[in-house]
DNA sequence: TCCAATCCTGACCATATGGTCAAGAGAAGC
DNA sequence: GCTTCTCTTGACCATATGGTCAGGATTGGA
């Protein structure tokens, strides 16, 4: 919101305007769709004209692009908390925690990513078959040490990322139906911790890893 | 797909016409948004002319409005199967059953509820603060109930609500992403009966009702 | 101060899209 | 057969949109 106190250098102002830029995109991408998305939306959201727009980002496709390759990069670090944890309770509890609090902070981010999955991914299809394949191999097979050493019950690992993904992403995406379920008030941050607890305990529960 | 072996009534035609034209833009709102939908594309999915589809609806947005509230219909009518029942075990677990089904069979009218929602219920906002709410507070209170009886173990009837949700809907709208980190095949029956298995497993075993 | 590189932007263009319309085809009732 | 109503559709229009471009402003360095 401040302005900044000194001269920015050449490429700062490069990194500041695509930031602002992406920033603006994320959110208009996730409010109206790609296709319902028009350049002049984001240049105005973004206070810059449209032609602005294109000397950074050379078509609507390249910006779209960028926005989802962002996101993903934030998806996949969001499970490091998994990784070091001991057994099923510590490393899936932290995980719902990271996921739950990107949905809080990356509302948008979470649209755009499922308004891409859903239309059939066309931008980021190669992420999927690459990164988001090995990721999900190795989260199985951590999981499936964790059954075969007893600590939780044996569910399918695989069934059970689908169901962190989607419970945890559900109050991003539908944040809107939630609101209005909430009386038309967003979660307050009590709220956001019960649905944490609550998301928590039936999982975990559900797994028998408490 | 057979053609009718009587001549059709002038009503019937209407009614064929427009359920045509309704199965045509429930799939190309849900692969391309509403944003990216065009009237052609749809036409072309039906097989008409593009004016013809402006007989039976006036407007794109009127076209989408029917989608949206048809789809409405069959989801509130989904829960008909947990209100029959004596307690949790088989009354959410007839309700995911019922849920997941749909997903399976409905995946396109799944993903456009869903960027509808996405997008802040542009067109059903009505029937959120309506239908839907009072869909909701019928089965929280059902829930309690269960609850109360000692059926179950005290979770947030609305947290468990969204999971459920969650998790059977994204069978539906997250199928591309499911589909790829299955090798790029969609799931068999037997693996759908695995995935309803599962869901059903760690949801019942996490509140309490097995 | 001068130069070169980067950044900015109003005006413009080709195209795609939602929607209209008038004329015609086909069926139902008399 | 004649009339009336519904249905069909190619041609057309106004507008919105992604993208271009030429020229100007600004900045950093020599």
């Amino acid at each position: 919101m401040t302005a900044p106190d000194r001269t920015p250098r050449r490429t700062d102002i490069r990194r500041e305007r695509e930031t602002l830029i992406l920033s603006a995109a994320e959110k208009v991408f996730a409010e109206a769709g790609y296709g319902g998305a028009t350049m002049q939306l984001i240049a105005d959201m973004a206070g810059l004209p449209k032609a602005n727009l294109h000397y950074y980002f050379a078509t609507k496709e390249e910006l779209y692009r960028r926005v989802v390759r962002d996101i993903f990069e934030i998806w996949l670090h969001a499970a490091d908390s998994m990784d070091a944890a001991t057994g099923p309770a510590e490393g899936i509890g932290a995980y719902i925690d990271a996921k739950m609090e990107i949905s809080r902070l990356h509302p948008h981010g979470s649209k755009v990513w499922a308004s891409e999955v859903m239309h059939g991914a066309p931008v980021i299809q190669d992420y999927l078959e690459t990164s988001l394949r090995d990721w999900t191999q190795g989260r199985v097979a951590l999981i499936q040490r964790w059954i075969d050493e007893g600590k939780m019950a044996p569910v399918d690992p695989s069934h059970l990322l689908y169901m962190l993904w989607a419970t945890t992403q559900h109050y991003a995406d539908f944040g809107h139906q939630i609101e209005t379920l909430n009386g038309g008030k967003p979660l307050t941050d009590r709220q956001w911790q019960a649905a944490k607890a609550s998301v928590k305990a039936i999982i975990l529960r559900g797994i028998g890893a408490i």
